[in-house]
DNA sequence: ATTATCTATAGATCTATAGATAATGC
DNA sequence: ATTATCTATAGATCTATAGATAATGC
């Protein structure tokens, strides 16, 4: 039921609301960072619109309380996420370059965005990992490749626990030695550990897991990464 | 040094160190259980008085700060279990085995003592995971494996993370399903997912990670458990 | 005129300490 | 007499709100 009359301007969104919209966005970043890094109970309010820059008050015109802004960090960070891997992979048909999109697909993206990745980390278990974001696209793509006999497996609990427990675990090693592998701890170190190619690393293990033979893992773990059409 | 004197009474320990022992031991227990419930930010340092029943005040006698506490949480909780493990392995000597016995007695701890599984799985990243206790007790056994032939693999860094993060989730996925079997999200239960004998399924997904065959990582699996002799 | 943000602040909560009380060991 | 615990409390910090200010849209 739009207008009939051909938009003239194209209906820019109100200012007063992008504004809004700018302010909450700082403050759930601002949050993202902080809470990343000291869980929620170690952020106090006035340290998210500090560092969001936002006047003590106006968190209250966005969030009822911390509890509130940590949900829709929760929300935020992870369904959105989900849905970025469907829309990644939504042209890719073998379920086992699906789970290799996805797992180095989120290594990159704790590269770039490290305060996600350590949410990602410090939530994704307790969070119901298993059934939101992330964990649920894992677990759905895993059950296709089963049932159209890719991944000779029999255990399907233990492969979703085993696939969901490396990639968070990668991106904590990612985050902690990633940026500067020079600062690797010498127990680490001496081994000649590296975190070169981490994220095809990652994906070729899980295959692994999943039961394809090490050079087919290895190749598909090195195919052209599909990126965002 | 000791007195020439035979010890008449065997000098049992003052009875003012161990009440003061024992209140410490209270703190620690307390605390354990609130800061696996909430992070160490969530928790007042009343609330943990109050859980140990001891006055606000006697905290001070044993720590500094919470950080204090939550420091000696980490060694308590993770060095000792080490160590434990150690004990534990110390007449097996095929690596597969060491592996299936660390794992297995550590999902079993967790169904023991759930606070310390859910301490174990919040803090088994962020504290240098691989350096300390657990992490570094499998860092090390999948080393000699190697060494020794025994685990044919060629990404040692990878198969740490794989084997740790597989373990961390299984005790994460223990914790919320393990002791209510019925309470399984509905998602999960339709697709037939059960958490019965989580301990040899996981034991037995490591050692396939680490290259052994599908039959032999079973059987391995199953063995008796040695206990503490 | 309306809407969002900002400043100021009351009241609640939390930390750290000082001094009192109770228990132990001589 | 010594040592550990407990009670009480000052001061700091944090939350939630009320009222003032600034910006937008008519």
């Amino acid at each position: 039921m739009k207008s009939p009359l051909p938009a003239a301007a194209p209906q820019p969104e109100p200012r007063g609301e992008r504004r809004k919209r700018e302010t909450r966005s700082r403050l759930l970043e601002a949050a993202l960072r902080l809470m990343a890094e000291k869980g929620m109970g170690g952020v106090a309010i006035n340290e998210i619109t500090q560092a969001a820059d936002v006047g003590f008050g106006s968190f209250y015109n966005h969030f009822e309380s911390k509890e509130a802004i940590y949900a829709a960090l929760l929300d935020w960070g992870f369904e959105e996420f989900g849905e970025t891997l469907a829309r990644l992979v939504r042209d890719v048909t073998d379920p086992a370059e699906v789970i290799s999109v996805c797992v180095r697909h989120t290594l990159l993206r704790a590269r770039r965005e490290p305060s996600w990745g350590q949410f990602l980390v410090r939530e994704g278990f307790s969070a119901k990992g298993l059934e939101r974001g992330l964990g649920l696209r894992l677990l759905q793509d895993i059950e296709t490749g089963v049932k159209t006999k890719r991944f000779p497996i029999d255990d399907l609990l233990m492969m979703c626990t085993s696939v969901g427990g490396t990639v968070l675990t990668a991106v904590s090693i990612e985050l902690q030695f990633g940026s500067s592998p020079g600062t690797l701890p010498a127990g680490l170190k001496r081994r000649g550990f590296s975190v070169e190619g981490l994220p095809e690393r990652a994906a070729a293990t899980v295959l692994r897991t999943l039961g394809l033979g090490q050079a087919e893992a290895e190749a598909i773990a090195r195919r052209r990464l599909p990126d965002l059409s």
